[in-house]
DNA sequence: TGTACATCAGTGAACGCGCGTTCACTGATGTAC
DNA sequence: TGTACATCAGTGAACGCGCGTTCACTGATGTAC
């Protein structure tokens, strides 16, 4: 067999990152196969020796995002240890940060591409699905305020962050963006019990 | 002059609205100018005499749903008393309905379109915005909860109200989606203050 | 170590198709007389 | 009331273009001897 075992692997995984980023920036229907496959390096008709057809690197690239590990560390100074119990206000403050809002090709797919992805396919939804039930596990796993179950909680406190996101991206005044990303944070971190110092880890941030 | 006074403005609404069903179902790129004007029962050539270029339209669905007084009335059963101070509550029931997220075509364009919005360019922002802003007002001044100003708890609640749709439109199980939307609008109502009875007119709703 | 070979990753021209936009034309309309 | 006309809303063929996909091919690679 030639080529070295594990350049099929290497490869196909750099036309996955090559989408991520140009899907991200630019929504499923306006990236050619062409330029997917320019921007890793390639020419258009390896392609269909990857995958089938576009369609099917949209899933892919939905939980590509979920099984890197580099995600958690993606953007730049904000770095998340996800076994610690302070996981959760640690997840919203990113999912919420400035950094976030900025990087849109590293951007979470569920923050660039909801619309897109409504209207994908039941596997590019179940793809969805799984990064969304990641991240409600997570922030679920450490919510404090018992007042509802905490997967309730999880679920309003997920919804938060990438609506806030997302609504903050679709408009041009980015002072009203900021507002509402702060306002988000504040009201995630409370619905999680979050706001209070815990234990003795956490001074109160200003601002 | 020729056609009945009024006779362009109503063509050219027509063309907005069909435009509006089929962006909401398909998005922005994925709708031909050609199925436009068949579905306003015109033909191709025709748009041109009414909008500069297809762009043009994007900002024009925007507004319309914002200025086209039927939009508080388009949830069948759902019938919103503007005036009422009880308006914030009913936004939020009726936001996160289950008709609201069935009945795509006549969907928000928030909830619909946010990713091709956030790719598009600063007009169809400033629409966004507009949007966007008519909401937090109305959601603002119906707040009760005072333990943050009124504009950034109508922020929360906005995004809440629009992530929340945003997310369960991307899955396939519609029982977490339904779950979702219960949560949302229970934290929303909550974090409005309208979760305790209101004078006497409102009674605790079961489930 | 050196050479011939089979394998297969990757190439790029070509395909059919649908799109946004243009434009010469048609025909329904209200107006002038 | 009836007719000729100017206006302009709407038509539909045609344009150039970029897309997803196919396919005959090239050439780099590891292996056999």
């Amino acid at each position: 067999m030639p080529y070295p075992a594990g350049h099929r692997e290497r490869v196909r995984k750099t036309i996955v990152e090559s989408a991520r980023r140009l899907f991200n920036r630019h929504g499923f229907e306006n990236v050619s196969v062409d330029s997917v496959m320019a921007h890793a390096g390639l020419t258009r008709g390896g392609f269909y020796t990857y995958f089938d057809s576009k369609s099917e690197l949209y899933a892919e690239v939905l939980s590509c995002f979920f099984t890197d590990p580099t995600w958690k560390s993606r953007w730049e100074g904000i770095d998340i240890d996800m076994a610690s119990p302070d996981a959760g206000p640690q997840i919203v403050r990113a999912y919420l940060s400035r950094q976030h809002f900025d990087d849109v090709e590293n951007s979470c797919p569920m923050v660039a591409l909801p619309s897109d992805i409504a209207r994908s396919d039941q596997k590019v939804k179940t793809a969805f699905e799984t990064v969304f039930k990641a991240m409600v596990r997570l922030l679920g796993r450490d919510v404090r305020n018992r007042q509802q179950p905490p997967e309730s909680t999880a679920l309003a406190i997920a919804a938060l962050c990438i609506g806030g996101m997302v609504v903050a991206r679709s408009m041009n005044d980015h002072g009203l963006g900021d507002r509402l990303r702060e306002s988000a944070i504040r009201t995630a971190l409370q619905l999680g019990g979050w706001d209070a110092p815990a234990k003795r880890r956490k001074v109160r941030r200003s601002k």
